[in-house]
DNA sequence: ATTTTTATTGAGACTCTATATCATTATTTT
DNA sequence: AAAATAATGATATAGAGTCTCAATAAAAAT
């Protein structure tokens, strides 16, 4: 359901102890402002420029927690640093990415569930996620680069 | 076939006009040398106490050409840095891991390579490997952690 | 073989991401 | 309202990875 993520972390936070801040509120409602990727330096940028005054540690330190609450996934590394999107009220997907142009598509595939199911049966893992990433070369790249 | 990757390595080198050094059969080797994933200064430490004196910068740097030439993956991101392995000369696979204990188990599904042709087909992508992860918790893990 | 061209190396500086420290402040509990 | 304790922000620190550049070495040209 849509907005729902902030009792979904207020439960989170709540389970482990934890307080809800307004600093907490404004990372929150931030990273689900926009529907991109994004990192955590961007983010913190992007609450400033909305005259938030979050610091660098506590964007960092949230970020963190939005992870492991699962509403948020750490997507893949680009440039040095990791890049995220938020994952609450998101059909699971993955990333298709060209390594020419770097765009990335998203996409959905239906052998996935049955991937992870197969490996819950076969090691007796309890199977909470999954991160998969296709590269190659995408149609106006191709031929670049060799 | 074994002991292969030091033509598949110079073949590459020479198709981009760039040179086989001392130095880049020194990481080749140390990198083919173990089966483990490693990192990058794990490597630079491994290759000190074998008395060979690579730089850090060198090490680096030959780690970049082995993944852009494949022979060497880029596995996950572990405690702030990257971990690799070698591939070539190893059937494709993917990792499960624990997100208690850490360990990782190597696995291989016999969906993704038709994860890969729809990809390819749908996109007219030229897809040229992919990287799948799954995490949860093992069955000793089970039950620790909220 | 010698010379020329040019990629590579190593040392260290540097950038940048991310985390740790810690006194102060704010939230929650009692 | 007071006590307990988690969170914050400023800054320091750690660590990964890249860049610079003079010196060197590999490959190509002669």
């Amino acid at each position: 359901m849509a907005g729902d993520e902030e009792q979904v972390f207020r439960n989170f936070l709540a389970r482990k102890g934890r307080r809800w801040t307004p600093e907490r509120k404004a990372v929150l409602r931030e990273v689900f402002a926009h529907h991109d990727h994004f990192d955590a330096e961007e983010l913190h940028r992007r609450l400033r420029a909305r005259g938030l005054t979050v610091s660098r540690a506590s964007v960092y330190r949230t970020l963190g927690l939005l992870v492991e609450s699962g509403l948020v996934a750490e997507v893949f590394v680009e440039d040095g640093h990791m890049h995220y999107e938020h994952v609450y009220g998101h059909e699971q997907h993955s990333h298709l990415r060209c390594l020419g142009c770097r765009r990335v598509i998203e996409f959905r595939d239906e052998a996935l569930p049955g991937v992870e199911a197969r490996l819950a049966a076969a090691h007796h893992f309890q199977v909470t996620g999954h991160k998969l990433e296709v590269y190659g070369w995408c149609a106006a790249c191709q031929g670049k680069e060799g």
